[in-house]
DNA sequence: GCCTAGGTCCCGTAT
DNA sequence: ATACGGGGCCTAGGC
Protein backbone atom coordinates (compact mmCIF):
# COMPACT_ATOMS: atom_id res chain seq x y z
CA UNK A 1 0.00 0.00 0.00
CA UNK A 2 2.04 2.20 -1.37
CA UNK A 3 1.72 6.40 -0.14
CA UNK A 4 3.60 9.02 -1.29
CA UNK A 5 3.10 12.55 0.25
CA UNK A 6 4.06 15.28 -1.99
CA UNK A 7 6.13 13.08 -4.45
CA UNK A 8 8.79 14.80 -7.59
CA UNK A 9 6.68 13.96 -10.81
CA UNK A 10 9.08 11.60 -11.35
CA UNK A 11 8.74 9.44 -8.29
CA UNK A 12 4.54 9.86 -8.47
CA UNK A 13 5.38 8.66 -12.59
CA UNK A 14 6.90 5.36 -11.76
CA UNK A 15 4.55 4.69 -9.15
CA UNK A 16 1.76 4.78 -11.03
CA UNK A 17 3.09 3.25 -13.89
CA UNK A 18 3.79 0.34 -11.85
CA UNK A 19 0.14 0.74 -10.10
CA UNK A 20 -1.45 0.59 -13.36
CA UNK A 21 0.73 -2.33 -14.69
CA UNK A 22 -0.59 -4.32 -11.46
CA UNK A 23 -4.25 -2.77 -12.05
CA UNK A 24 -4.12 -1.43 -8.69
CA UNK A 25 -6.53 1.26 -7.52
CA UNK A 26 -4.41 4.20 -7.90
CA UNK A 27 -5.54 7.95 -6.26
CA UNK A 28 -3.93 11.15 -6.48
CA UNK A 29 -4.83 14.28 -5.22
CA UNK A 30 -2.92 16.64 -7.36
CA UNK A 31 -2.82 19.80 -9.89
CA UNK A 32 -3.46 19.48 -13.46
CA UNK A 33 -5.22 20.78 -16.12
CA UNK A 34 -7.83 18.54 -18.33
CA UNK A 35 -8.46 18.82 -21.98
CA UNK A 36 -10.90 15.79 -23.30
CA UNK A 37 -11.54 15.33 -27.07
CA UNK A 38 -14.35 12.56 -29.17
CA UNK A 39 -17.33 12.44 -29.02
CA UNK A 40 -17.56 16.50 -28.39
CA UNK A 41 -14.23 18.46 -26.27
CA UNK A 42 -13.51 19.86 -23.26
CA UNK A 43 -11.45 22.32 -21.69
CA UNK A 44 -11.03 22.72 -17.74
CA UNK A 45 -7.31 24.26 -16.75
CA UNK A 46 -4.96 24.30 -13.91
CA UNK A 47 -6.85 23.41 -10.40
CA UNK A 48 -6.17 20.64 -7.77
CA UNK A 49 -8.36 17.56 -8.07
CA UNK A 50 -8.99 14.11 -7.12
CA UNK A 51 -7.69 11.56 -10.09
CA UNK A 52 -8.56 8.38 -9.86
CA UNK A 53 -7.31 5.28 -12.58
CA UNK A 54 -8.93 2.06 -11.73
CA UNK A 55 -7.62 -1.58 -12.76
CA UNK A 56 -9.88 -1.97 -15.36
CA UNK A 57 -9.08 1.02 -16.76
CA UNK A 58 -11.03 3.68 -16.06
CA UNK A 59 -10.42 7.65 -14.92
CA UNK A 60 -12.14 9.17 -12.91
CA UNK A 61 -11.45 13.70 -12.29
CA UNK A 62 -13.06 15.47 -9.54
CA UNK A 63 -13.60 18.82 -8.13
CA UNK A 64 -14.06 19.52 -4.57
CA UNK A 65 -17.59 19.61 -5.02
CA UNK A 66 -20.35 17.72 -7.19
CA UNK A 67 -21.68 14.54 -6.86
CA UNK A 68 -20.06 14.13 -10.77
CA UNK A 69 -16.78 13.61 -12.36
CA UNK A 70 -15.57 16.78 -14.19
CA UNK A 71 -14.07 14.49 -16.96
CA UNK A 72 -13.44 11.03 -16.89
CA UNK A 73 -13.33 7.57 -19.04
CA UNK A 74 -14.96 4.49 -19.02
CA UNK A 75 -13.46 1.19 -18.86
CA UNK A 76 -12.04 -1.05 -21.26
CA UNK A 77 -9.28 2.73 -21.82
CA UNK A 78 -5.55 2.40 -22.44
CA UNK A 79 -4.39 4.54 -19.93
CA UNK A 80 -0.41 5.52 -20.02
CA UNK A 81 1.71 7.67 -18.21
CA UNK A 82 4.79 10.40 -19.72
CA UNK A 83 7.01 12.48 -18.60
CA UNK A 84 6.77 15.70 -20.68
CA UNK A 85 8.84 18.81 -20.54
CA UNK A 86 8.48 18.99 -16.64
CA UNK A 87 4.88 17.90 -16.19
CA UNK A 88 3.34 14.73 -15.60
CA UNK A 89 1.28 13.66 -18.46
CA UNK A 90 -1.54 10.68 -18.16
CA UNK A 91 -3.46 10.14 -21.37
CA UNK A 92 -6.58 7.66 -21.88
CA UNK A 93 -7.44 6.15 -24.63
CA UNK A 94 -11.16 4.68 -25.25
CA UNK A 95 -10.99 2.75 -28.35
CA UNK A 96 -14.69 2.95 -29.76
CA UNK A 97 -15.98 5.23 -29.64
CA UNK A 98 -12.56 6.94 -30.25
CA UNK A 99 -11.97 9.38 -27.71
CA UNK A 100 -8.99 10.69 -25.19
CA UNK A 101 -8.65 12.49 -22.36
CA UNK A 102 -5.37 14.36 -21.21
CA UNK A 103 -4.31 15.51 -17.55
CA UNK A 104 -1.14 17.37 -17.46
CA UNK A 105 -0.33 17.16 -13.93
CA UNK A 106 1.81 20.11 -12.16
CA UNK A 107 2.49 18.74 -8.69
CA UNK A 108 1.06 16.40 -7.03
CA UNK A 109 0.03 16.77 -3.08
CA UNK A 110 -0.58 12.59 -2.77
CA UNK A 111 -0.39 9.26 -4.33
CA UNK A 112 -1.21 6.22 -3.07
CA UNK A 113 -2.40 3.15 -4.74
CA UNK A 114 -4.08 0.34 -3.20
CA UNK A 115 -5.36 -3.26 -4.00
CA UNK A 116 -8.68 -3.28 -2.75
CA UNK A 117 -10.10 -6.88 -1.53
CA UNK A 118 -14.22 -6.75 -2.00
CA UNK A 119 -15.50 -9.83 -2.85
CA UNK A 120 -18.88 -8.62 -1.92
CA UNK A 121 -22.54 -9.11 -4.24
CA UNK A 122 -24.29 -5.69 -4.34
CA UNK A 123 -28.05 -6.54 -4.31
CA UNK A 124 -30.46 -3.96 -5.63
CA UNK A 125 -33.86 -3.95 -4.71
CA UNK A 126 -36.91 -3.27 -5.49
CA UNK A 127 -36.88 -1.72 -9.83
CA UNK A 128 -39.03 -1.68 -12.48
CA UNK A 129 -38.16 -5.36 -13.11
CA UNK A 130 -39.53 -6.45 -9.47
CA UNK A 131 -43.10 -4.68 -10.01
CA UNK A 132 -43.21 -6.99 -13.28
CA UNK A 133 -42.01 -10.33 -10.96
CA UNK A 134 -44.67 -9.04 -8.74
CA UNK A 135 -47.27 -8.88 -11.63
CA UNK A 136 -46.14 -12.06 -13.14
CA UNK A 137 -46.06 -14.22 -9.77
CA UNK A 138 -49.38 -12.83 -8.82
CA UNK A 139 -51.12 -12.06 -12.50
CA UNK A 140 -54.25 -11.44 -10.24
CA UNK A 141 -53.07 -8.48 -8.29
CA UNK A 142 -53.79 -6.61 -11.24
CA UNK A 143 -57.56 -7.89 -11.04
CA UNK A 144 -59.33 -10.88 -10.61
CA UNK A 145 -59.18 -13.61 -13.66
CA UNK A 146 -56.24 -11.71 -15.23
CA UNK A 147 -53.51 -13.99 -16.84
CA UNK A 148 -50.45 -13.49 -18.28
CA UNK A 149 -50.11 -14.41 -21.88
CA UNK A 150 -46.66 -12.89 -22.48
CA UNK A 151 -43.93 -10.64 -21.43
CA UNK A 152 -41.40 -8.03 -23.17
CA UNK A 153 -43.07 -8.56 -25.98
CA UNK A 154 -41.58 -7.42 -29.07
CA UNK A 155 -43.53 -5.02 -30.76
CA UNK A 156 -41.73 -2.57 -33.72
CA UNK A 157 -41.37 0.68 -31.70
CA UNK A 158 -39.95 -1.56 -28.71
CA UNK A 159 -40.91 -4.03 -25.93
CA UNK A 160 -44.52 -4.53 -24.36
CA UNK A 161 -43.60 -5.18 -20.24
CA UNK A 162 -46.86 -7.08 -19.78
CA UNK A 163 -48.99 -8.55 -22.00
CA UNK A 164 -52.31 -10.70 -20.89
CA UNK A 165 -55.91 -10.98 -20.95
CA UNK A 166 -58.81 -10.44 -18.48
CA UNK A 167 -61.16 -12.45 -17.79
CA UNK A 168 -63.84 -11.46 -20.64
CA UNK A 169 -61.03 -12.32 -23.27
CA UNK A 170 -60.12 -8.83 -23.51
CA UNK A 171 -56.35 -7.88 -24.36
CA UNK A 172 -54.53 -6.20 -21.62
CA UNK A 173 -51.62 -4.41 -22.91
CA UNK A 174 -49.01 -3.35 -19.39
CA UNK A 175 -46.91 -0.64 -18.92
CA UNK A 176 -44.94 -0.52 -15.90
CA UNK A 177 -43.13 2.78 -14.18
CA UNK A 178 -41.55 2.99 -11.24
CA UNK A 179 -41.71 6.54 -10.91
CA UNK A 180 -45.01 8.67 -11.22
CA UNK A 181 -46.42 8.10 -14.97
CA UNK A 182 -45.85 11.27 -17.36
CA UNK A 183 -46.67 12.07 -20.89
CA UNK A 184 -43.93 9.97 -22.37
CA UNK A 185 -45.12 6.60 -20.98
CA UNK A 186 -48.81 7.26 -22.28
CA UNK A 187 -47.38 8.40 -25.66
CA UNK A 188 -45.14 4.93 -25.62
CA UNK A 189 -48.44 2.87 -24.83
CA UNK A 190 -50.57 4.62 -27.34
CA UNK A 191 -47.62 3.60 -29.61
CA UNK A 192 -47.88 -0.12 -28.80
CA UNK A 193 -51.80 -0.51 -29.07
CA UNK A 194 -50.84 0.78 -32.96
CA UNK A 195 -49.41 -2.58 -33.17
CA UNK A 196 -51.69 -5.13 -31.20
CA UNK A 197 -55.09 -6.26 -32.28
CA UNK A 198 -57.62 -7.84 -29.83
CA UNK A 199 -59.68 -11.05 -31.14
CA UNK A 200 -62.52 -10.09 -32.65
CA UNK A 201 -65.36 -9.18 -30.59
CA UNK A 202 -62.70 -8.25 -27.65
CA UNK A 203 -60.98 -4.73 -26.75
CA UNK A 204 -57.64 -3.84 -26.27
CA UNK A 205 -57.41 -2.71 -22.58
CA UNK A 206 -54.52 -0.22 -22.15
CA UNK A 207 -53.07 -0.11 -18.79
CA UNK A 208 -50.47 1.74 -17.11
CA UNK A 209 -48.83 0.25 -13.63
CA UNK A 210 -47.16 2.62 -11.43
CA UNK A 211 -46.89 4.47 -8.26
CA UNK A 212 -48.92 7.54 -9.00
CA UNK A 213 -49.80 9.83 -12.03
CA UNK A 214 -47.45 12.40 -13.03
CA UNK A 215 -50.00 15.83 -11.92
CA UNK A 216 -50.04 17.31 -15.50
CA UNK A 217 -51.01 14.19 -17.38
CA UNK A 218 -54.13 13.26 -15.12
CA UNK A 219 -56.78 14.59 -17.82
CA UNK A 220 -54.48 13.39 -21.01
CA UNK A 221 -54.80 9.46 -18.95
CA UNK A 222 -58.23 10.00 -18.99
CA UNK A 223 -58.85 11.18 -22.56
CA UNK A 224 -56.86 9.00 -23.97
CA UNK A 225 -58.82 5.87 -22.40
CA UNK A 226 -55.88 4.23 -20.53
CA UNK A 227 -56.37 2.37 -17.58
CA UNK A 228 -54.22 2.98 -14.28
CA UNK A 229 -53.62 0.51 -12.00
CA UNK A 230 -51.94 1.83 -8.57
CA UNK A 231 -48.63 -0.44 -7.53
CA UNK A 232 -45.85 0.50 -5.73
CA UNK A 233 -42.51 -0.55 -5.22
CA UNK A 234 -42.81 -1.24 -1.42
CA UNK A 235 -46.10 -3.82 -2.32
CA UNK A 236 -44.54 -4.91 -5.47
CA UNK A 237 -41.47 -5.95 -2.68
CA UNK A 238 -44.35 -7.77 -0.28
CA UNK A 239 -46.08 -9.59 -2.59
CA UNK A 240 -42.02 -11.45 -3.76
CA UNK A 241 -41.33 -11.58 -0.27
CA UNK A 242 -44.82 -13.39 0.22
CA UNK A 243 -43.94 -15.62 -2.70
CA UNK A 244 -40.29 -16.20 -1.55
CA UNK A 245 -41.53 -17.70 2.04
CA UNK A 246 -44.90 -19.60 0.00
CA UNK A 247 -41.69 -21.12 -2.38
CA UNK A 248 -39.98 -22.05 0.78
CA UNK A 249 -43.13 -23.52 1.97
CA UNK A 250 -44.15 -25.46 -0.59
CA UNK A 251 -40.86 -26.86 -1.13
CA UNK A 252 -40.62 -27.99 2.33
CA UNK A 253 -44.20 -29.90 1.93
CA UNK A 254 -42.33 -31.55 -1.04
CA UNK A 255 -39.65 -32.95 1.16
CA UNK B 1 -3.38 18.06 4.44
CA UNK B 2 -3.34 15.47 7.26
CA UNK B 3 -2.78 12.05 6.14
CA UNK B 4 -3.75 8.93 8.45
CA UNK B 5 -2.34 5.39 7.55
CA UNK B 6 -4.34 2.60 8.97
CA UNK B 7 -5.39 4.74 11.80
CA UNK B 8 -8.01 3.53 14.54
CA UNK B 9 -11.51 4.17 14.05
CA UNK B 10 -11.75 6.83 16.59
CA UNK B 11 -8.49 8.91 15.00
CA UNK B 12 -10.37 8.27 11.79
CA UNK B 13 -13.83 9.67 13.11
CA UNK B 14 -11.81 12.69 14.67
CA UNK B 15 -10.47 13.55 11.55
CA UNK B 16 -13.66 12.58 9.33
CA UNK B 17 -15.57 15.07 11.74
CA UNK B 18 -13.41 17.98 11.78
CA UNK B 19 -12.78 17.76 7.18
CA UNK B 20 -16.50 17.31 7.24
CA UNK B 21 -16.93 20.49 9.59
CA UNK B 22 -14.22 22.42 7.42
CA UNK B 23 -16.06 21.12 4.83
CA UNK B 24 -12.40 19.57 2.88
CA UNK B 25 -13.10 16.83 0.84
CA UNK B 26 -12.19 13.65 2.79
CA UNK B 27 -10.96 10.28 0.61
CA UNK B 28 -10.59 6.92 2.53
CA UNK B 29 -9.53 3.44 1.87
CA UNK B 30 -11.35 0.69 4.05
CA UNK B 31 -12.97 -1.77 5.04
CA UNK B 32 -16.99 -1.34 4.84
CA UNK B 33 -20.43 -2.98 4.73
CA UNK B 34 -23.55 -0.06 2.53
CA UNK B 35 -26.82 -0.18 2.99
CA UNK B 36 -28.50 2.51 0.85
CA UNK B 37 -33.07 2.96 1.25
CA UNK B 38 -35.10 5.43 -0.32
CA UNK B 39 -36.33 5.34 -3.72
CA UNK B 40 -35.59 1.44 -3.46
CA UNK B 41 -32.84 -0.25 -1.69
CA UNK B 42 -29.90 -2.16 -1.40
CA UNK B 43 -27.27 -3.63 0.08
CA UNK B 44 -23.40 -4.58 -0.17
CA UNK B 45 -21.67 -6.22 2.33
CA UNK B 46 -18.00 -5.81 3.46
CA UNK B 47 -15.65 -5.48 1.25
CA UNK B 48 -12.71 -2.62 0.76
CA UNK B 49 -13.80 0.41 -0.96
CA UNK B 50 -12.56 3.85 -1.87
CA UNK B 51 -15.23 6.22 -0.18
CA UNK B 52 -15.20 9.90 -0.97
CA UNK B 53 -16.75 12.40 0.95
CA UNK B 54 -16.72 16.33 -0.66
CA UNK B 55 -17.74 19.38 0.64
CA UNK B 56 -20.91 20.13 -0.69
CA UNK B 57 -22.11 17.00 1.04
CA UNK B 58 -22.07 14.47 -1.52
CA UNK B 59 -19.98 10.90 -0.79
CA UNK B 60 -19.00 9.06 -3.45
CA UNK B 61 -18.45 4.58 -2.70
CA UNK B 62 -16.49 3.01 -5.36
CA UNK B 63 -15.03 -0.16 -5.50
CA UNK B 64 -11.73 -1.35 -7.52
CA UNK B 65 -13.56 -1.60 -11.18
CA UNK B 66 -16.39 0.00 -12.71
CA UNK B 67 -16.41 3.46 -13.69
CA UNK B 68 -19.70 4.08 -11.45
CA UNK B 69 -20.02 4.12 -7.67
CA UNK B 70 -21.33 1.47 -6.31
CA UNK B 71 -23.16 3.27 -3.60
CA UNK B 72 -23.98 7.25 -3.56
CA UNK B 73 -25.55 10.11 -2.64
CA UNK B 74 -25.72 13.52 -4.42
CA UNK B 75 -24.83 16.74 -2.91
CA UNK B 76 -27.26 18.68 -0.68
CA UNK B 77 -26.77 15.76 2.05
CA UNK B 78 -26.30 16.06 5.63
CA UNK B 79 -23.33 13.87 6.08
CA UNK B 80 -22.31 12.34 10.12
CA UNK B 81 -19.53 9.62 11.35
CA UNK B 82 -20.38 8.33 14.49
CA UNK B 83 -18.34 5.48 16.62
CA UNK B 84 -20.60 2.65 17.47
CA UNK B 85 -19.90 -0.68 18.78
CA UNK B 86 -16.29 -0.93 17.79
CA UNK B 87 -17.14 0.23 14.12
CA UNK B 88 -17.64 3.76 12.43
CA UNK B 89 -20.72 4.46 10.94
CA UNK B 90 -21.36 7.33 8.27
CA UNK B 91 -24.63 8.20 6.95
CA UNK B 92 -25.69 10.06 4.85
CA UNK B 93 -29.63 11.74 4.83
CA UNK B 94 -30.52 13.32 1.71
CA UNK B 95 -33.80 15.52 2.55
CA UNK B 96 -35.45 15.18 -1.01
CA UNK B 97 -36.38 12.47 -2.00
CA UNK B 98 -35.71 11.25 1.81
CA UNK B 99 -32.60 8.66 1.40
CA UNK B 100 -30.04 7.42 3.12
CA UNK B 101 -26.78 5.97 2.70
CA UNK B 102 -25.33 3.93 5.92
CA UNK B 103 -21.32 2.86 6.02
CA UNK B 104 -20.09 0.32 8.55
CA UNK B 105 -16.90 0.52 8.54
CA UNK B 106 -14.41 -1.90 9.94
CA UNK B 107 -11.00 -1.31 9.07
CA UNK B 108 -9.24 1.90 7.41
CA UNK B 109 -6.06 1.95 5.31
CA UNK B 110 -5.94 5.04 4.55
CA UNK B 111 -7.74 8.29 5.38
CA UNK B 112 -7.16 12.37 4.02
CA UNK B 113 -8.44 15.20 4.05
CA UNK B 114 -7.43 17.95 1.24
CA UNK B 115 -8.53 21.59 0.73
CA UNK B 116 -8.69 21.64 -3.39
CA UNK B 117 -7.12 25.15 -4.74
CA UNK B 118 -9.54 25.07 -8.16
CA UNK B 119 -10.72 27.95 -9.38
CA UNK B 120 -10.90 27.07 -12.83
CA UNK B 121 -14.03 27.52 -15.36
CA UNK B 122 -15.02 23.87 -16.88
CA UNK B 123 -15.37 24.60 -20.94
CA UNK B 124 -17.77 22.44 -23.00
CA UNK B 125 -17.65 22.38 -27.05
CA UNK B 126 -20.18 21.76 -28.90
CA UNK B 127 -23.17 20.11 -27.81
CA UNK B 128 -27.22 19.97 -29.63
CA UNK B 129 -26.99 23.44 -28.58
CA UNK B 130 -23.79 24.90 -30.93
CA UNK B 131 -25.86 23.02 -33.64
CA UNK B 132 -28.51 25.24 -32.77
CA UNK B 133 -26.82 28.40 -32.60
CA UNK B 134 -25.08 27.40 -35.84
CA UNK B 135 -28.51 27.40 -37.65
CA UNK B 136 -29.71 30.68 -35.72
CA UNK B 137 -26.43 32.04 -37.32
CA UNK B 138 -26.06 31.00 -40.99
CA UNK B 139 -29.92 29.66 -41.59
CA UNK B 140 -29.28 29.29 -45.26
CA UNK B 141 -27.02 26.43 -44.33
CA UNK B 142 -30.11 24.47 -44.17
CA UNK B 143 -30.86 26.00 -47.33
CA UNK B 144 -30.53 29.30 -49.20
CA UNK B 145 -33.63 31.74 -48.65
CA UNK B 146 -34.27 29.61 -45.20
CA UNK B 147 -35.29 32.70 -42.82
CA UNK B 148 -35.48 31.84 -38.80
CA UNK B 149 -38.74 32.75 -37.44
CA UNK B 150 -38.18 31.37 -33.96
CA UNK B 151 -36.44 28.79 -31.57
CA UNK B 152 -37.41 27.10 -28.50
CA UNK B 153 -40.61 28.06 -29.73
CA UNK B 154 -42.89 26.50 -26.79
CA UNK B 155 -45.82 23.93 -28.23
CA UNK B 156 -47.92 21.61 -25.92
CA UNK B 157 -45.99 18.64 -25.73
CA UNK B 158 -42.59 20.98 -25.87
CA UNK B 159 -40.37 22.91 -27.47
CA UNK B 160 -39.24 23.40 -31.15
CA UNK B 161 -35.75 23.67 -31.68
CA UNK B 162 -35.88 25.90 -34.44
CA UNK B 163 -38.88 27.24 -36.11
CA UNK B 164 -38.91 29.18 -39.78
CA UNK B 165 -39.69 29.65 -42.96
CA UNK B 166 -38.23 28.80 -46.74
CA UNK B 167 -38.08 31.24 -49.72
CA UNK B 168 -41.74 30.00 -50.98
CA UNK B 169 -43.42 30.61 -46.98
CA UNK B 170 -43.58 27.46 -46.29
CA UNK B 171 -43.18 26.80 -42.36
CA UNK B 172 -40.11 24.93 -41.45
CA UNK B 173 -39.95 22.89 -38.04
CA UNK B 174 -36.50 21.66 -37.47
CA UNK B 175 -35.91 19.36 -34.87
CA UNK B 176 -31.86 18.92 -33.89
CA UNK B 177 -30.34 16.09 -32.60
CA UNK B 178 -26.33 15.59 -32.18
CA UNK B 179 -26.53 11.72 -32.22
CA UNK B 180 -27.98 9.27 -35.02
CA UNK B 181 -32.00 10.10 -35.11
CA UNK B 182 -33.95 7.27 -34.33
CA UNK B 183 -37.36 6.68 -33.98
CA UNK B 184 -38.01 8.49 -30.77
CA UNK B 185 -36.91 12.35 -32.83
CA UNK B 186 -39.28 11.04 -35.60
CA UNK B 187 -42.73 10.57 -33.30
CA UNK B 188 -41.79 13.85 -31.19
CA UNK B 189 -41.23 15.95 -34.58
CA UNK B 190 -44.73 14.49 -35.76
CA UNK B 191 -46.09 15.02 -32.22
CA UNK B 192 -45.18 18.82 -32.69
CA UNK B 193 -46.52 18.90 -36.36
CA UNK B 194 -50.30 18.40 -34.87
CA UNK B 195 -49.79 22.05 -33.18
CA UNK B 196 -48.59 23.64 -36.23
CA UNK B 197 -49.93 25.36 -39.14
CA UNK B 198 -48.79 26.81 -42.41
CA UNK B 199 -50.03 29.93 -43.38
CA UNK B 200 -53.37 29.24 -46.28
CA UNK B 201 -51.82 28.00 -49.42
CA UNK B 202 -48.17 26.89 -47.57
CA UNK B 203 -47.22 23.74 -46.22
CA UNK B 204 -45.47 22.36 -43.36
CA UNK B 205 -42.00 20.85 -43.54
CA UNK B 206 -40.81 19.09 -40.79
CA UNK B 207 -37.01 18.06 -41.05
CA UNK B 208 -34.41 16.68 -38.69
CA UNK B 209 -31.43 18.45 -38.64
CA UNK B 210 -28.66 15.52 -37.38
CA UNK B 211 -25.38 13.95 -38.32
CA UNK B 212 -27.33 10.70 -39.80
CA UNK B 213 -29.73 8.82 -39.33
CA UNK B 214 -30.24 5.42 -37.44
CA UNK B 215 -30.42 2.58 -39.47
CA UNK B 216 -33.50 0.94 -38.83
CA UNK B 217 -35.02 4.70 -38.83
CA UNK B 218 -34.00 5.21 -42.81
CA UNK B 219 -37.87 3.68 -44.37
CA UNK B 220 -40.00 5.14 -41.25
CA UNK B 221 -38.32 8.39 -42.08
CA UNK B 222 -38.95 8.64 -45.76
CA UNK B 223 -42.59 7.19 -45.12
CA UNK B 224 -43.45 10.02 -42.50
CA UNK B 225 -42.55 12.59 -44.82
CA UNK B 226 -39.87 14.70 -42.88
CA UNK B 227 -36.82 15.25 -44.70
CA UNK B 228 -33.28 15.23 -43.45
CA UNK B 229 -30.96 17.76 -42.94
CA UNK B 230 -27.36 16.58 -42.59
CA UNK B 231 -25.22 18.75 -39.56
CA UNK B 232 -22.18 17.31 -37.92
CA UNK B 233 -21.00 18.68 -34.36
CA UNK B 234 -17.81 19.44 -36.32
CA UNK B 235 -19.53 21.47 -38.98
CA UNK B 236 -21.38 23.40 -36.97
CA UNK B 237 -18.56 24.29 -34.46
CA UNK B 238 -16.65 25.71 -37.67
CA UNK B 239 -19.53 27.68 -38.53
CA UNK B 240 -19.66 28.91 -35.14
CA UNK B 241 -15.68 29.38 -35.45
CA UNK B 242 -16.00 31.48 -39.27
CA UNK B 243 -18.54 33.70 -37.25
CA UNK B 244 -16.39 34.31 -34.47
CA UNK B 245 -13.72 35.59 -36.39
CA UNK B 246 -15.95 37.64 -38.46
CA UNK B 247 -17.52 38.74 -35.24
CA UNK B 248 -13.82 39.91 -34.49
CA UNK B 249 -13.59 41.42 -37.97
CA UNK B 250 -16.49 43.30 -37.81
CA UNK B 251 -15.36 44.99 -34.33
CA UNK B 252 -12.04 45.64 -36.08
CA UNK B 253 -13.78 47.16 -39.02
CA UNK B 254 -15.70 49.79 -36.58
CA UNK B 255 -12.84 50.94 -34.61
C1' DG C 1 -21.32 -3.38 -34.37
C1' DC C 2 -25.89 -0.58 -33.70
C1' DC C 3 -30.25 0.13 -31.26
C1' DT C 4 -33.42 0.14 -27.20
C1' DA C 5 -34.57 0.83 -22.50
C1' DG C 6 -33.47 1.68 -17.57
C1' DG C 7 -31.11 4.21 -13.77
C1' DT C 8 -31.11 5.36 -6.42
C1' DC C 9 -29.61 8.03 -13.21
C1' DC C 10 -27.88 13.50 -12.20
C1' DC C 11 -28.68 18.11 -13.65
C1' DG C 12 -30.54 22.51 -15.18
C1' DT C 13 -34.55 25.17 -16.32
C1' DA C 14 -39.16 26.53 -16.45
C1' DT C 15 -43.66 26.28 -14.54
C1' DA D 1 -41.79 21.86 -5.25
C1' DT D 2 -42.60 19.26 -9.51
C1' DA D 3 -42.19 18.30 -14.48
C1' DC D 4 -39.45 17.90 -18.71
C1' DG D 5 -35.34 17.22 -21.58
C1' DG D 6 -30.35 16.60 -22.09
C1' DG D 7 -26.06 14.13 -21.09
C1' DG D 8 -19.15 13.08 -23.51
C1' DC D 9 -24.78 10.46 -19.85
C1' DC D 10 -23.30 4.87 -18.42
C1' DT D 11 -24.76 0.14 -18.62
C1' DA D 12 -27.05 -4.08 -19.86
C1' DG D 13 -29.45 -6.87 -23.22
C1' DG D 14 -30.78 -8.06 -28.32
C1' DC D 15 -29.84 -8.57 -32.81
Amino acid sequence: MPVLISPSLDEARKELVVGLEARKLVVMVASCSVEYSGRTGSHLGEGERLVIVKGDGCILVHRGHDYQPVNWQPSGCIIQAHANDGTLVLKAVRPSPLESLTLVVKEIQFLGSFVLQDAAEFILHASEEEMQRAIILQPDMIEPGFKILDFEKKVPPGFVDVYGVDRDGNIVVIEIKKDPAGFPVIKQLLEYLKYLQAPPGRKLRPMIVAPSIAKGSQSTLAKSGIEFKQLTLQKAVEILQKYARSDQQALKSWL
